[in-house]
DNA sequence: AGCAGCGTCCGGCCGC
DNA sequence: TGCGGCCGGACGCTG
């Protein structure tokens, strides 16, 4: 499940490989050539294959960034510079090797979608597993609008007041702050596993409002996200489910998570409870969480 | 107009 | 062991 430390840390292992090189065919899976003719969005969005295949073609990779949870790989051709988005869904990976055969895991190797096929003969692989992935082709972030309508990253020094700021609105002020925190319009980056763990460090229960928490409070829990999410890139990710960064390695941060995926509180060592909030599952000490 | 709730993309895994 | 149901980022649509 990558959230923002686990996108970092694949594109920091991809930058290297990928950037200076140039397409020089790509290939999309008879699975995804399928669901598209059948009209559904599968991966490639906003465009047919055929097209998505004609227009990669020929793209050079100058540059390779993370902006929340997206990969954001810049192109150019012929001096005309474009944008191609990689969100990984749920269980997304990229792979830079020499033959589909290198890639070691039988899950992901049965299940790669996309192949970027580079001039010098090496591949860049897209294996997703539940197809939840997607990717875009874009001549600038303005062409694909929710780009822009996302929180600015939570390293800026603008996403503090981003985040207090929006808080403090009717939209948002009677919704529970983990709806908040995960609501990439608010702060960037962070899903179940960082919202659950910031929550806990904190000791506040997720479902509790926002206007219920005050504003040094909410400024602490900021630190708290910005904090962990640092510690989680140092340890090179939590690898829970599918994730594997760009060599196919596995981090460690799942180790240090003290709430998400426990069923007794490390703190306290009552059973830890969930509920449903925003339509995701919300693990939390019923005791040290208030 | 604005928003809550649901549908869409799926394979894996759980429990019966 | 077979199989129905649940899970989940994030957008778009509906009522």
């Amino acid at each position: 499940m990558p959230e923002l430390p686990e996108v970092e840390g694949v594109v920091r292992a991809l930058a290297p490989k990928a950037i200076a090189r140039t397409i020089s065919e790509v290939s999309i899976s008879d699975t995804v050539i399928l669901s598209k003719q059948l009209g559904k969005e599968t991966i490639v969005k906003g465009i047919t294959t055929e097209d998505f295949i004609e227009d990669m073609r020929g793209m050079t990779i100058t540059n390779v960034t993370r902006r929340s949870k997206y990969i954001y790989f810049d192109l150019e051709r012929n001096g005309d510079k474009f944008l191609f988005v990689s969100h990984l869904g749920m269980t997304g990976a990229w792979f830079v090797v020499n033959s589909i055969n290198d890639i070691v895991e039988n899950k992901f190797r049965k299940h790669v979608h996309v192949i970027l096929k580079m001039m010098d003969g090496g591949l860049l692989v897209y294996s997703d597993i539940r197809r939840f992935g997607e990717m875009r082709l874009l001549s600038s972030e303005a062409e694909y609008p929710p780009l822009l309508r996302m929180a600015p990253e939570p390293f800026n020094k603008h996403a503090l007041n981003h985040f207090l700021t929006l808080c403090a609105t009717p939209k948002y002020i009677n919704k529970p702050i983990k709806a908040i925190i995960m609501d990439g319009q608010i702060i960037s980056g962070c899903g179940n596993i960082y919202a659950t763990e910031a929550l806990f460090a904190m000791g506040i229960h997720p479902a509790r409002t926002v206007k219920r928490i005050s504003l040094k409070r909410k400024e602490e829990l900021f630190n708290a996200i910005v904090r962990i999410l640092n510690e989680s890139i140092e340890a090179g990710g939590s690898s829970i489910s599918d994730y594997r960064n760009i060599n196919g390695e596995a981090g460690s941060m799942q180790d240090k998570l003290k709430m998400y995926g426990r069923k007794v509180c490390v703190e306290c060592g009552r059973d830890t409870r969930s509920l449903q909030i925003g339509g995701r599952t919300s693990v939390y000490c019923s005791s040290c969480q208030r």
